[in-house]
DNA sequence: CGCACGATTTGCT
DNA sequence: GCAAATCGTGCGA
């Protein structure tokens, strides 16, 4: 296992060529209610100013981006859809204003925390298998931006050797007459929770003539 | 100050 | 498979 020192150095490194290495990797939360873990199995990379425009640091910082353009290893949140809060890793040297998306993964310890945080009737594959649902499994608020990750309440420890892994488009954005897209969401293959593919939307050929 | 939209999830058909 | 839920942020006036 890597010591706390080079993780963070690790970090420091494009957040295309760390997102990868973070596959497999456990993160945990600590709360008063007790600790759970997560072991990571997809993740999205998002680059800086002006270099992606998936990216929400792409027009600059502003109030709600501002720790991406902080310190590597720090925790960058954001809230959407009016009801749901992501979690990023802020990646690359300070001002480069990169990060990673944790997307999916498996929750190895406190599966009742989780379970009174997602509901019992939930899977326990379906745990942690989302942006959203993984920021509400672990109990990561919102507030929780800007903090570290190699301090309590957290703790990241990289995978001892790296994960197989395999890449495809990132959801939801870009594609054809939408600006670029890249092949930046990195996943584990086969692992039942990563969230099931979706094809890009605008890669899908639409025929208003029927024909 | 007002408006449109989003790195989503969920439930019903 | 599709549409609703729900509100902070960003940008124009």
């Amino acid at each position: 296992m890597s010591s706390s020192s080079e993780t963070r150095a690790l970090f420091e490194r494009p957040a295309v060529e760390v997102a990868p290495l973070l596959l497999g990797g456990i993160l945990s939360r600590t709360s008063l209610q007790g600790t759970t873990s997560l072991r990571i199995t997809e993740v999205e990379a998002y680059l800086g100013v002006g270099e992606d425009p998936g990216s929400h640091s792409f027009r600059g910082m502003t109030r709600s981006n501002s720790v991406m353009f902080g310190e590597p290893l720090h925790l960058y949140t954001y809230f959407t859809y009016g009801m749901h809060t992501c979690a990023n890793v802020v990646c690359s040297p300070v001002g480069s204003a990169s990060g990673i998306l944790l997307r999916a993964g498996e929750i190895v310890e406190g599966s009742d925390l989780a379970h009174e945080r997602r509901g019992q009737a939930v899977a326990m594959r379906d745990l942690a298998r989302g942006p959203a649902r993984l920021t509400k499994a672990l109990g990561i608020p919102l507030s929780d931006g800007g903090a570290d990750l190699a301090q309590p309440p957290y703790e990241l420890r990289m995978p001892d050797q790296p994960a197989p892994y395999e890449t495809s488009l990132r959801t939801g954005l870009g594609g054809p007459g939408g600006g670029p897209e890249f092949p930046w969401r990195f996943f584990i293959p086969g692992d039942p929770t990563v969230s099931p593919y979706k094809r890009h939307p605008k890669l899908l050929p639409f025929d208003p003539a029927g024909g």
